[in-house]
DNA sequence: AATAGGAATGTTATACTGTAACACGCCCAG
DNA sequence: CTGGGCGTGTTACAGTATAACATTCCTATT
């Protein structure tokens, strides 16, 4: 599978992810509901994490609910089925590149053109006798692309 | 070093910190003025993390200004320069536990009590080609103080 | 000692992020 | 055909954070 800094067919990318999920909730009876499929393909339109706000202000315009809690529900219930995550050092969200794939998520972001790759965590910190529950982990930086290019690294 | 889920004398650990802090602001010329002394102080009271507007009441009682910047911009400055730590999952602050001794934090954080401890992280996610600049890792489960109490771990 | 310039503080105002609580409609299990 | 759960929608609000500007305080020079 092609990560998200790699150059890739971005319309095939979206509608795998999307037939995945689709497959996983048929399969468990889970209920992907028109905002909650909306809000999946919105996010699997870009790499880029957006944020619930961003998510809702496009919901609104397509005549779904207009307040907050839409957005928020939607993203829940996707974060609940690992269908999307939230990158807690943006306060911003992006569907899941990997459904069904692994527990550990870990992001790779990049702080120029704030494309979020993800990966699998590789380990965890730990200390004798705590039980770890959730994992988060996030890296900033920048990315191969962004890197190659003239303006170097700042 | 004691971590924070071992019981220790947090007298003598708030005033090792603070000491510590001291001294390296005025090796380098850093000023650790009242309000941000303060803040460090109401950091150091307890390991659990604390909010951006908890620590400006404490602050407004006793005759600080009144308004968030207050509060941010003293976070602000003991953060740049690793004299304190946000708790990304938690929108959250914490002292740091051991001040100049290293790069990558990591923290453990129990959802039952609350108490964070500080941790090196060992290695990150990581990517070809992808330059790392910023580790965020925290990991939330039940520390060995909560595990062990006869109500269990729910 | 005088003072210019930057750093720190304080304020107002506002933006951004997230949730509680309740009303309504849909669907299906009894 | 109904009642209860789930999903949606709304209002209202709580919590987190920053922009922008005025003022004060240092301090590094004259």
């Amino acid at each position: 599978m092609a990560h998200s800094f790699e150059p890739h067919d971005h319309t095939n990318c979206q509608a795998a992810v999307l037939r995945t999920v689709v497959e996983t909730c048929e399969k468990n009876g889970l209920r992907l509901t028109p905002v909650r499929r909306r809000v999946l393909e919105i996010l699997l339109e870009t790499h880029q994490a957006q944020s619930a706000y961003d998510i809702l202000d496009t919901l609104k315009q397509e005549g779904f609910g207009a307040a907050p809690p839409v957005a928020y529900r939607a993203l829940d219930f996707l974060q609940t089925h690992g269908f999307a995550h939230k990158i807690e050092t943006r306060n911003a969200y992006v569907a899941c590149t990997a459904p069904g794939e692994h527990h550990d998520p870990a992001f790779l972001i990049c702080r120029k053109c704030n494309t979020v790759a993800e990966t699998e965590a590789a380990g965890h910190p730990a200390m004798p006798g705590f039980v770890t529950e959730q994992v988060v982990q996030e890296v900033e930086g920048i990315c191969p692309n962004c890197l190659s290019e003239t303006s170097q690294y700042l």
